[in-house]
DNA sequence: TCTATATTTCGATAATAATTGAAGTGTTTG
DNA sequence: CAAACACTTCAATTATTATCGAAATATAGA
């Protein structure tokens, strides 16, 4: 019974905090960019790249260039198998369980994915401006509507200088734990900053997490049209 | 969702070839101890040693202390399920399944465990070692009976001196193919050197396998009335 | 063309880990 | 008890590898 090296060489490259960090970001499923991924894993774009580069080079990651950007991505259905083999193994330590399960709530509930919204917040408001009509999906993105760049700047958001940025305006993103898009890019993180700014949400320390404060619950019901 | 530590820590350690070699080693749900360990894996008892620490430090592996003896095994069946589906992750490529799977024909036929013989050829050997009444079997061990000791005498093995070793004589082994024990020990390792010099079997090269040669089959079925 | 942005490549450094010789611990055996 | 043995611990060495600053490349948009 010889060993395959392939298991070797996959356990070797999950070895790897860096790594793993990398890899159970990109199971859900989404293409991401290598700075998203170097932010999600808190190393430099320098490290992620080379990390990338090692985890192409096994077949576990392909990349998608499209312009300047690269969209990285799971290799396949495959490796989404065995990543999330990997993490049943490893299930939560028991001891912790309640505030873990507690956690994965929280998480589930409403969370930031890299710089904007995700959870059933993210979802359910990204719907909320679909049914209002503040915006349109077109592909993998969203466009803005007429009556949407009117709410927009009465709700105090500078549209103008968004489209300035040289980042994607409003990509889809889809969701891990709802499974439905929601809204990205600069103006997903725009309007996350206002909610901030607005004391609508608060940031969980140490997870991802935010949590709609009694303000927001007004706020997002009256603007939004949204039940917390 | 933050990354379970333990995904990372278990593939760390299965990435690095002596550390798995090890593991795979242990599948076989014998106890092993460190040298044997060390001379499967190909590295010195130090290394083996450092390696079997960080195991069970990480919960993957326990030690039986028995005198100056120290068996190891994996920690429990988890484990061992864990290893099992990183095995099934990982089919030998397809293209040589048919090499493959004739080469583990082979090891189940006839193979070395360590130093003495084991599969097929190994198990039947001490079966009927056990019904001619060379051997009786107790606990851990065989014992050698009188009648055993006037035949080992006449196959030309010096018994006195292997008693003599500081290794344990005659101990009782768990084959993995047969899911019988099989003769190791000093005695087992005497009696396969004394096959390979007699030209009964020899080893097949690279793998783990032994053949029995013409004369091999002669003299099995006249010593030990086996048909091979 | 120039600038901002995304990413990679290069080079150097720091960190980590595997390996083994030598020495030490504890155990069995004659 | 002394010698052989099984194994570990220590210490030093040698890879290997992760990391990041700096510079290069490539692209999009003004």
């Amino acid at each position: 019974m010889s060993i395959n090296p392939n298991v070797a060489e996959i356990a070797f490259l999950l070895g790897e905090k860096s790594r793993a960090t990398i890899l159970i970001s990109l199971m859900d499923g989404r293409f991401h960019t290598a700075s998203e991924l170097a932010y999600m894993a808190a190393i430099t774009p320098q490290t992620a790249s080379f990390h990338l580069s090692k985890l192409i080079e096994a077949s576990l990651v392909n990349v998608d260039k499209q312009g300047r950007h690269r969209y990285y991505q799971l290799a396949n259905e495959e490796v989404a198998r065995i990543l999330e083999s990997f993490l049943a193994i490893s299930p939560p330590p028991e001891v912790r369980s309640l505030k873990q399960s507690s956690q994965v709530k929280l998480l589930r509930e409403a969370r930031t994915c890299y710089d904007h919204l995700a959870g059933k917040l993210g979802v359910g408001l990204t719907e909320s401006m679909l049914n209002t009509g503040y915006l349109e999906k077109e592909e993998r993105n969203f466009v803005v509507t007429p009556k949407g760049e009117q709410f927009f700047t009465d709700f105090g958001i500078d549209l103008g200088q968004l489209k300035r940025k040289r980042r994607s305006f409003s990509h889809a993103c889809l969701d891990w734990s709802e499974r439905h898009h929601h809204l990205a890019g600069a103006l997903g993180n725009e309007l996350m900053k206002h909610f901030l700014d607005l004391s609508w949400i608060v940031q969980v320390p140490s997870i991802r997490a935010v949590k709609v404060t009694d303000k927001g619950k007004v706020g997002f019901k009256q603007h939004f049209n949204m039940n917390i």
